[in-house]
DNA sequence: AGCCGTCTGTACGCTATGGCACAGTGTATT
DNA sequence: AATACACTGTGCCATAGCGTACAGACGGCT
């Protein structure tokens, strides 16, 4: 990595100081992030970190019997590796590329002894788990609460916050499985927030109308984890 | 404290070298912790990390609107201060105790230098955390996919495992609260675990006659987290 | 152009759980 | 002993979401 181009999308990397970046930059190597590229894998020794500069990956629990459930995502907000970030080397979860973009990356030892050189640089991460870990119990009360429709407006928030234009592009089925639920549930779902104008859905295809709607449609199951990163990591979530 | 007295109850004090111990035995203050003690508040600065030898404290979300759920709870298999931990000054979630116990409180400041003099101590405390992200994440899952019968189970094993007696004293309501249930559902549930031999419920009270039926009846929502804990902190969850 | 696989729309009955309401039963209080 | 309160048991209807099934629509491929 050119040490100079500090333009990056990722607004870990922007938050750094140059001393905290000039000891991580020099081992990142970019890398396209194509669907469904796995990053992590559950309870195997986390080999790369990988630093999002577009695109979205999921981190998804995974219920003995088979069926997922996604925990967290993680766009050009964050990186993966939480558990590296933690001084472990095994991840509990799964992290996959759900919708395509590119990134760096990065061997996990590297990043474990910048963060031991670098306090700064272990704060900005550690303030980074906090705000993962605000964004797992914001999913818990989502989970347990929230009807399905504001589950959903929920989701389509916190992924077009992670990406750039207002157009969504996956399937039903995969949105289904993301939250856990039917995937005819999706599609009517989808239906009722197209019939208040919020959306557009076409085939494999969602379009964001109105973001303002969809939070109050979301009946404040989104907002906090978001507002925690702000306060985190110093610079808003949402472009 | 006297620092001779190594018979802490708390897993985490028992896995400190006594080098890291001394560096915070000396300022903890013994305290009882009585219901309902609310130990951490939701953004609020936390002032004392409560370490608990008994009792059972419950980390709360709190829904815009009302409605709480639990996303965490902490016995003596941990501690409270998890945002400190991370070097956050502010908790974005309540704690409160949940079953009367005592414990030990210890000023935040101390925690933090003492994280940061000690690398063993914070390995142990950051390690500590990630098991409370697999609980978490655990959370989900169960909320996600399980019926209320089964979460119930997986939550009467999880307050059994940090609690010493086979009895678990606490009302339907609150049950409910913590599950983000109807209370009149956990009535009905935990007769059908009463139906099948696996508990006995009176007012107020639940004993545990079967542990390993409750483990089958919990469908996988139970273990995956305590498995985690085992293998990070290096002594089992369960007595 | 025509075909085929994938994705979406819709429908039907079923179950779990919610909201509510109220009666019954312990337990504490005086 | 009487009373009051907190807690538990139960019932009824409403509804969200599930499992399943199938038809229609779109789009890529030959």
């Amino acid at each position: 990595m050119d040490d100079e181009q500090l333009n990056f999308r990722n607004e870990l990397l922007r938050a750094m100081s140059p001393q905290e970046r000039d000891l991580i930059v020099p081992h990142m190597k970019p890398i396209t992030l194509d669907v469904p590229l796995i990053l992590e894998m559950e309870n195997t020794p986390v080999g790369d970190i990988y630093i999002v500069e577009s695109g979205l990956a999921s981190i998804v629990a995974r219920f003995p019997g088979g069926r997922d459930i996604e925990v967290g995502i993680v766009g050009r907000e964050g990186m993966t590796g939480a558990a590296v970030m933690l001084g472990g080397d095994q991840s509990a979860n799964r992290t996959f590329m759900q919708v395509s973009g590119h990134g760096f990356k990065l061997p996990a030892p590297i990043l474990s002894s910048a963060m031991e050189e670098s306090r700064a640089l272990r704060n900005l991460l550690l303030a980074y788990v906090q705000a993962l870990l605000a964004q797992t119990t914001s999913t818990v009360l989502a989970n347990g609460h929230a009807k399905l429709e504001e589950r959903l407006a929920r989701w389509l928030l916190m992924v077009h916050d992670r990406t750039d234009g207002m157009t969504i592009s996956l399937t039903h089925e995969f949105l289904a499985v993301m939250l856990g639920v039917r995937r005819a549930g999706v599609t009517v779902a989808l239906h009722l927030l197209e019939g208040k104008g919020l959306i557009r859905s076409t085939r494999r295809q969602i379009v964001i109308l109105n973001r303002r709607g969809l939070i109050e449609e979301a009946h404040g199951s989104y907002g906090a984890a978001e507002e925690e990163y702000r306060r985190l990591i110093g610079s808003p979530l949402a472009r």
